[in-house]
DNA sequence: GACCCAATGAAATAGTATTACATCCGCAAA
DNA sequence: TTTGCGGATGTAATACTATTTCATTGGGTC
């Protein structure tokens, strides 16, 4: 038992077998996870690229399911659990707390307490950053003697593409 | 089977137990929604006790086993799942998505949409508002395309009362 | 009393996440 | 080569969070 269910092989099987787009950025994150000291490979790899291919947040069964059938076993849940873990320390995916779902965040290298736009028709979730609204938070938990450490700022709507025609 | 847990009675010697300060602000939660045309009773009104007792985000299955001791039987979670979704409709009691908890809005009557601190030591939280804050979201969201609908933000940070004595 | 209806009670199940331990494999020291 | 280590992976079991579905209650109204 507990015979190897991601073989080098077959993962890369898989992942050639992706759209070009999410196989060109499943390289580019490698590359950035290399310059940076880190590496993602094996279990965390596939993750990143189902992730990727779905650009949109996607919860961990759904990402179980998924791998099971690629890989052609069930696999079990701490299993891709482990890899969102490490795909959030290097800070290539982001929990959407608010969904228990998880995300790929758009701007690898780019700091990680962004905003996150979430679309309540299509799903699909659009990133942020502004270093306005990261100052003014900042001030406003001073002002209240917090030290802040991490912050969720998840943000629900309606995107462009999904409003009603009549409003567009 | 099926006999009512929650008696009027029941209900009435445990609200009266609880300490001077939650009796107290259950009281003007009450007043609260019946001038706003709502009504706080029953269970709602046990949970909502509860939680301004605890001061602090309380998991569902906490407040499940606080109330199975008060009421002397145990009782089932979409009783207090149920008070929980009318609390949070009346604006009583927040969902604090990153802890899947939820807590007393502090301020009862004031927007909903509120920045939540959350201390990781001590748990307690603190409630924020910030009209530029909200300003900003809503104009990063619209420059993106987004109609904002709802917003989820949560401070994880050190509380002043926390904070290691060398640093204050 | 007959009916309605909102709140409540209960059973079952669905969905999300972690703990604990076994195993494999690449690498380096002996 | 062998041994031993450590990190990633595999597995079972379980804990934690939440919803669906249906039955019952009790108060108000006709």
């Amino acid at each position: 038992m507990a015979t190897r269910l991601l073989q080098p092989a077959l993962l890369d099987a898989i992942i050639v077998k992706l759209p070009p787009l999410t196989v060109a950025a499943v390289e580019r994150a490698k590359r950035h996870c290399l310059d940076h000291g880190g590496e993602l490979a094996g279990m965390s790899l596939l993750v990143f690229a189902l992730l990727t291919k779905a650009a949109r947040p996607t919860g961990a069964y759904d990402l179980i399911d998924d791998i099971s059938r690629l890989v052609g076993r069930p696999i079990t849940p701490p299993t891709v659990y482990r890899a969102i873990d490490a795909l959030i320390a290097l800070k290539l995916v982001a929990r959407l707390a608010s969904r228990n779902a998880f995300v790929v965040c758009s701007h690898p290298g780019h700091r990680h307490d962004c905003v996150l736009l979430v679309c309540d028709r299509c799903g699909r979730t659009a990133e942020l950053e502004d270093q306005r609204l990261d100052k003014l938070i900042l001030e406003d938990a001073r002002r209240s003697g917090f030290e802040l450490r991490h912050r969720t700022l998840e943000v629900e709507g309606t995107c462009h593409d999904c409003k009603p025609t009549a409003v567009r």
